[in-house]
DNA sequence: TGTACATCAGTGAACGCGCGTTCACTGATGTAC
DNA sequence: TGTACATCAGTGAACGCGCGTTCACTGATGTAC
């Protein structure tokens, strides 16, 4: 009600475009991103199709977005639980509490890509934010595990990971953690898993158990 | 010519069908699934929209098909590999190159799924053909790896591998093939080791390596 | 070898649909004096 | 407190598009005597 100075219709902006978002969300969830309907959208939050153009560019712009607040809410939520003390063992569960509560979210970061699309470079630099977190981690516990050549490898190739004075071995335990947690997970939300009477937890916790000093 | 005994017509047919998947799995590798359309392989087929109705019931059945083929592929491969005598690390590099060699075909089974879609019967058929061939090839090398709490659990969660009479240790590896190598490859082949300089052929190289006795 | 018939591949028109997006315009909301 | 003006959210009509799919029909191909 009162007008504020800061501007009343930039909060109802910001609010509708929530909203819209939201909804996009559902339609995804339920049906897939490329089911994303703009003009559906809008019914549901009650305007006319053309109406949502004054909130989002394009269809792909809301996409954009879309990826990008993926990619920040987990980029966010690990580096929250690491600033709160968290070790490499939360952060795997952090990982994949946050996989399970939307799968098609994480499809939309992890999953097919679509030929041609060309991420912006904000959301690369939010996928490193996640890295970082990862390096951290790992070079604040120890780290029995022999030296590989591919560590050798990195000693020569670990430019993208300037910012983190470690050791390459480190380097290679973050990879491993991002790729053995998303094969697990990624099977298991595809679905891969199903008429296989295992717990995919159990074998996600066995696959963690590999990334941690015995 | 010589209209055989066995239908001249039926091998057109059979021709045609083949012509039609060979522009649909172009269409996927440009740009997606999604974007497979009929009208639009028709015309590269030099032929009426309609006119394929009488070669696939409808559009979701063409992708069923080509869904079949992929998995039909994989699965050939692996046999064929494994039947000339391969071990693990073969077939590690086998999967690998079949990946490489058409990235949308790998995520047209591997990647995203689309929610609600139901595959039909005999493609988990032939997937679970897929994880046999992994359990014969480490059934047939030394494990020396030691037994984790997972294994005790599929002690008791194998039906799946009735037809498999190996230590729970020999599936979980199995497992552990696939989940660790799809998650290098998933990766890569989506472009999210983009911006590294590192080789991700050595960081496959060194995933398999945690799965073979050294 | 030739004719009569059945089969079937492919066409073209049509249906209905929903999509993204543009544009000119209306009515309400907030701002300034 | 009241009026005059500028801003801006949202509408409705329209454009053009391509999609999947159906249907009645034509012309060619193969089959049988």
């Amino acid at each position: 009600m009162t007008p504020s100075r800061t501007g009343s219709r930039e909060r109802y902006r910001a609010q509708v475009r929530e909203e819209v978002k939201q909804h996009a969300w559902e339609q995804i969830a339920t049906a897939g991103v490329s089911a994303l309907s703009l003009n559906a959208i809008a019914k549901l939050v009650g305007m006319s199709g053309p109406a949502l153009y004054s909130y989002f560019a394009s269809r792909d712009d809301l996409i954009t977005e879309l990826i990008r607040d993926a990619y920040r809410s987990l980029a966010d939520t690990l580096r929250a639980k690491f600033d709160a003390g968290a070790d490499i063992s939360v952060l795997a569960y952090a990982v994949r509490d946050w996989a399970l509560h939307d799968p098609q979210r994480y499809f939309l970061i992890y999953g097919t890509p679509t030929p041609g699309y060309q991420a912006p470079d904000d959301t690369t630099a939010i996928s490193s934010e996640i890295m970082s977190v990862l390096i951290e981690a790992f070079a604040a516990q120890p780290s029995p595990t022999p030296a590989t050549p591919f560590d050798t490898h990195l000693e020569t190739h670990s430019g993208w990971a300037a910012g983190h004075p470690v050791p390459p071995r480190t380097l290679h335990q973050a990879l491993s953690f991002w790729t053995r947690l998303h094969g697990v997970l990624s099977l298991e939300l595809a679905g891969h898993f199903a008429g296989m009477e295992f717990d995919p937890a159990l074998l996600f916790a066995a696959e963690l158990e590999t990334l941690l000093p015995h």
